[in-house]
RNA sequence: GGGCGAAUGGCGGAACUGGUAGACGCGCUAGACUCAAAAUCUGGUUCUCGCAAGAGAGUGAGGGUUCGAUUCCCUCUUUGCCCACCA
C-alpha cells in the first residue's frame, strides 16, 4: 500500500477538472432517462483580489459554498458556481499611487495569483464564467445598468453636505462612514458641501422593506435591514411664523396628537430657513453657532451628547393653542431626516425636556388631544438616497458629459463602455476631482444633441464627467452576469436568466447592509423595467463567521499571527485537509479560533480514511452485512446535517463511521460510501477513493428500514434519573406492559422503587422508561 | 440608551421538535509496535467518593412550569454583534 500523499494525488485531480471542465455548467441538462435536471445556482460574495492572497477566512467563505455544490451536484442537480473578482477599488489604487504601478497592471497580477491560489484548493468552480468588474467588457454594463437608472430619474445630481475623507480625497455613502471614520483607512471624516450623484433607493424603502420577512435569511441580516431602512409613520405640519405671514416652517413628528404640548420649534443648523428668521440682534449669534455645528466632527457630535443651541429671534404659532413658541436652533435635529425642523413637545421627549431644562423654555403638560391630527400624514424613513459619485481613478467611469451650461447628458449606449484613460499620475489633486481630470484629451467628448423645436440633431462638444461609480455599484448586477458572462448585446441574457436565477444559495461574511441591499434594489427596479423575471435576487443567505488567530484576536499582518492558507497545503497536509478542517471547526455561522493541532487531528482521520480504503487487510476484512445500520445510519446524518449547513457535525459522523468500520472491518460497499460522502469535503482522496473502487459519485441513499437492529436499548429512569439500560428485542417496543415489569425486575432500579410505582411514563420515540417512584 | 444573540469538561464544540448531558476532535494518560524516537494501532479521560458495582454533584447565578429542563417562562450577571440625539 502506498502512503496518503495528498500534495500528489491533489495535483493528479486538479488537472485531470481542469483538463475536462468537469465543472462546467450548461442550461437544460438532462439525466440518462431524458428528463431534466433540476437547476441550483450557488455562488459566494467576490472577492476583493488583495496582493496579499488568500485568506483562510476566504477559504472558509469558499468551501461552504463548494460543500453546498457537489453535494447537490452528486444528488443529480443541475448546479452552477461561478467565480468573479471585485477589482475597483482604492487599496490598487494607492499601490500605484505610491508605486506608479497602474492599477490595471496590479489587479492582473493579483487576480492571477488569486485564481493560482482557488485551483489549488479544488474547487467546484466554472472557470468559463470568470468575471472581473475592471474589465471593460463588464463595466460597459456597469455604465449601461447606471444609464437606464438616469434615464427613469432614479440616478440624479443633488448639492449637499456629504462625508468627505481628507486622506482617501473622496466622499463616503453613509454606510460607509463607521464611528465617525472612514472604512477604508480609517481617518475622520469631514462634513463637505458638493454637487454629487446619487441613486434614488428611497424610491424602493417600501418594498425593501415590506419584502425582508419572506426572505430566506438569517435574522440578524433581516434585522439590520429593517433598522437600517427605518421608517416611521407622522406627520407633516405647518408652523406659520410670527409677523411673516408668507413664510412658515414644517416640522416632522410620529406623534402630531402631541401638538397641544409644543412649546417650542428646533431646527436643524443647516435648514435654509434659518437666515430669512434672524434679526440684528440674534444673526451674529446664530450663524457663529451653524458654522461651528457644521465644523463639529461626527465622533464630538457622538461624544457629546450635552445639547446645545441658540434661539433665532422668531417665533411661530403653535396651530392648536395658537400660542407663540419661539425658534431655536439646535444640532440635535438632523438636517438629512424629515424635514430638518421640529416640533418640541418636553413633555413628551427626553430630548425635548432636556433641551428645555438647560435654555429654560416652557414644559406645558399635554391635557388636550386634538379630535383630527394636525397636518398631512407622512412616511420617512432613516435611510437616505445611496451616495455614488466617488473623486477616484479606479473605478468605474460615470457615463455623464456636460454641455456648456453645465446640464448632464448621458453617454450614448453605442459609446460605451467609457473607458478608464491612462494617465501618468493617479493622485487626485485637491479641487474635489479625480485624476480622471488630468487626462485632458478624454475630457472632451461629441454628444448627439436633438433640438426639441427643430428636431435636428448635431454634434456638441461636452465635457465629462469625472467621478467614478461606487465600487458597491459594480457588485449590484454580477449574479445576473453569470448567467451570461460573455455575452456581448446583453448584461444579461433574458433566456439564461430565466433558467439559472434567482440566485438559490449566497455565502459570505460581510456587507450586512450596504451590498445585499443595494443588490434588491436594483433587482426591484430592473423587474420593473421588464428585465428581470423576479423581484428579489437571492433566496437564500449563509452569513459565515470569522476566522481568528489562535489566541482568538483578528488575524492581522501588523500582529504577525496570519495563517496561510496555501501555507498549511504546502506544509504537507493538502487541500482536502484545510477544507475539512474549515468545515469542522465549527458552526458555520459562528466565529471560530485556528488550533494548529486540531488541523492534525482532521488530517488523521483523512490519512485513517485512506487507510481503509487502500490497505489490503482491511478492505477485504469483512464482506458480512453488519455494517449496514452504521452505514445507513450514517448517510441519514450527513444528508441531513449538509441539509441544515450543519457542517462540523456532518465531518464528524464521518469521523464516528470510519471509527466504527477500524473496528468491525469494511466491505466495499462500506468504503464507497464512505467516498461519497467524504467527496464534498475532500473532493481530491474521495475521488482517489471512488477511482479504486470503479464507482460513480453519486450521493447514496439510506434504507430507514435498515437503521434499527434486532436488539434495541430501553433507557429506565426512576424519578427522571437515569437508573438502568435494558437490551430488548424491537419488536418488544410496542409491549409497553412487558417493559414495565423487565423495569422493576432490574437490582438497580428495585434499589429506588420500594412500594408500586405513582406513574410510569413510557416514550416510544425516546426508548425511555420513567417511573415515578 | 435601543435591538438581536451567546454562556456546556483542561480546550474547540455535540445534544436538530423538552427525553441517556459531554458525540467528534484537541490535549492529557496507560498500553502495543520499536534498540529508541516519530508515525501508527488499542484502551481511559466532567468533578467528588469508591478496587469495582455504584452513589452524589453538574450545562453563568437564582426561581418557576413538568414525570422529566442545556432546551420553555421570569429575574439577575457576564459577554458578543448591530444601531444610536432619526423627532
Amino acid at each position: 500500500m502506498n502512503r496518503y500523499e495528498p500534495l500528489k494525488i491533489e495535483q493528479k485531480w486538479q488537472a485531470k477538472w481542469e483538463k475536462e471542465k468537469t465543472f462546467k455548467a450548461v442550461e437544460g441538462a438532462k439525466n440518462p432517462d431524458g428528463s431534466e435536471k433540476p437547476k441550483k445556482f450557488l455562488a459566494e460574495m467576490f472577492p476583493y483580489p488583495s496582493g496579499a492572497g488568500l485568506h483562510v477566512g476566504h477559504v472558509r467563505n469558499f468551501t461552504i459554498v463548494d460543500v453546498l455544490t457537489r453535494f447537490y451536484s452528486q444528488k443529480g442537480f443541475n448546479v452552477l458556481r461561478p467565480f468573479g473578482y471585485d477589482t475597483f477599488g482604492l487599496p490598487a489604487e494607492n499601490y500605484a499611487i505610491k508605486t506608479g504601478t497602474s492599477p490595471k497592471l496590479a489587479t492582473k497580477t493579483n487576480v492571477n495569483n488569486f485564481r493560482n491560489q482557488l485551483k489549488r484548493l479544488g474547487y467546484y468552480i466554472d472557470w468559463d464564467r470568470e468575471l472581473n468588474t475592471s474589465d471593460p467588457e463588464y463595466y460597459r454594463w456597469t455604465q449601461w445598468c447606471f444609464l437606464q437608472l438616469f434615464k427613469k430619474g432614479l440616478a440624479y445630481q443633488k448639492e449637499s453636505y456629504q462625508w468627505w475623507c481628507p486622506v482617501d480625497q473622496t466622499v463616503l455613502a453613509n454606510e460607509q462612514v463607521e464611528n465617525g471614520h472612514c472604512w477604508r483607512c480609517g481617518s475622520e471624516v469631514e462634513k463637505k458641501k458638493m454637487k454629487q450623484w446619487f441613486f434614488k433607493i428611497t424610491e424602493y424603502a417600501d418594498e425593501l422593506l415590506d419584502n425582508i420577512d419572506s426572505l430566506d435569511w438569517p435574522d440578524k441580516i433581516k434585522t439590520m435591514q429593517t433598522n437600517w431602512i427605518g421608517r416611521s409613520r407622522g406627520a407633516e405640519i405647518d408652523f406659520e411664523i410670527e409677523e411673516k405671514k408668507d413664510l412658515s416652517v414644517r416640522v416632522f413628528t410620529t406623534r402630531p396628537d402631541t401638538i397641544f404640548g409644543a412649546t417650542f420649534l428646533v431646527l436643524a443648523p443647516e435648514h435654509p430657513l434659518i437666515k430669512s428668521l434672524v434679526n440684528d440682534n440674534t444673526k451674529a449669534k446664530v450663524e457663529a453657532y451653524c458654522s461651528a455645528s457644521l465644523k463639529k466632527s461626527e465622533i464630538e457630535r457622538q461624544e457629546n451628547k450635552e445639547k446645545t443651541g441658540v434661539f433665532t429671534g422668531s417665533y411661530a404659532i403653535n396651530p392648536a393653542t395658537k400660542e407663540k413658541i419661539p425658534i431655536w436652533v439646535a444640532d440635535y435635529v438632523l438636517i438629512g431626516y424629515g424635514t430638518g425642523a421640529i416640533m418640541a413637545v418636553p413633555a413628551g421627549d427626553d430630548r425635548d425636556r432636556e433641551f428645555a431644562e438647560k435654555f429654560n423654555l416652557e414644559i406645558k403638560e399635554i391635557t388636550e388631544t386634538p379630535d383630527q391630527p394636525y397636518g398631512e400624514s407622512k412616511t420617512t424613513y432613516r435611510m437616505r438616497d445611496w451616495l455614488i459619485s466617488r473623486q477616484r481613478y479606479w473605478g468605474c467611469p460615470i457615463p455623464i458629459a456636460y454641455d456648456k451650461n453645465g446640464v448632464a447628458h448621458a453617454i450614448p449606449e453605442d459609446q460605451l463602455p467609457v473607458l478608464i484613460p491612462e494617465v501618468g499620475d493617479y493622485k487626485p489633486d485637491n479641487s474635489g476631482r479625480s485624476a480622471l481630470a488630468k487626462a485632458t484629451d478624454w475630457l472632451k467628448v461629441k454628444i448627439p444633441v436633438t433640438d426639441p423645436e427643430t428636431g435636428k440633431t448635431t454634434l456638441e462638444e461636452m465635457t465629462r464627467e469625472t467621478d467614478t461609480l461606487d465600487g458597491y455599484a459594480c457588485s449590484s448586477w454580477y449574479l445576473w452576469r453569470y448567467a451570461s458572462p460573455k455575452d456581448n448585446k446583453f448584461a444579461w441574457n433574458p433566456e439564461k436568466i430565466a433558467y439559472w436565477e434567482p440566485l438559490d444559495i449566497y455565502c459570505g461574511a460581510d456587507h450586512a447592509v450596504a451590498h445585499l441591499l443595494y443588490i434588491r434594489f436594483w433587482c426591484k427596479f430592473f423587474a420593473d423595467e421588464g428585465k428581470l423575471p423576479f423581484r428579489e435576487p437571492i433566496k437564500k443567505l449563509l452569513y459565515n463567521g470569522y476566522i481568528n488567530a489562535p489566541d482568538g484576536k483578528k488575524m492581522s499582518k501588523s500582529k504577525g499571527n496570519v495563517i496561510d492558507p496555501l501555507d498549511v497545503i504546502d506544509s504537507g497536509y493538502g487541500a482536502d485537509t484545510l477544507r475539512t478542517y474549515e468545515m469542522f471547526i465549527g458552526p458555520y455561522d459562528l466565529d471560530a479560533a485556528w488550533n494548529p493541532r486540531s488541523v492534525g487531528g482532521v488530517h488523521r482521520f483523512l490519512n485513517r480514511c485512506w487507510t481503509l480504503a487502500f490497505s489490503e487487510n482491511t478492505s477485504s476484512k469483512n464482506p458480512a452485512n453488519n455494517s449496514a445500520i452504521i452505514r445507513n445510519k450514517t448517510i441519514k446524518k450527513v444528508t441531513e446535517d449538509i441539509e441544515r449547513n450543519s457542517f462540523n457535525t456532518a465531518v464528524s459522523a464521518l469521523m464516528e463511521y470510519v471509527n466504527e468500520l477500524y473496528k468491525i472491518g469494511a466491505a466495499p460497499e462500506d468504503i464507497i460510501t464512505l467516498g461519497k460522502l467524504l467527496k464534498p469535503f475532500a473532493p481530491h482522496l474521495a475521488s482517489e477513493i471512488l477511482e479504486k473502487f470503479e464507482s460513480d459519485d453519486s450521493w447514496p441513499t439510506f434504507d430507514e428500514s435498515l437503521l434499527a437492529s434486532d436488539l434495541t436499548q430501553i433507557i429506565i429512569q426512576v424519578n427522571g434519573k437515569l437508573r438502568a439500560k435494558l437490551e430488548i428485542k424491537t419488536e418488544l417496543l410496542e409491549e409497553e406492559e412487558q417493559i414495565i415489569k423487565l423495569a422493576l425486575a432490574d437490582q438497580n432500579v428495585q434499589k429506588f422503587v420500594k412500594n408500586e410505582p405513582k406513574k410510569t411514563i413510557f416514550v416510544k420515540k425516546a426508548k425511555l422508561l420513567n417511573i415515578v417512584a
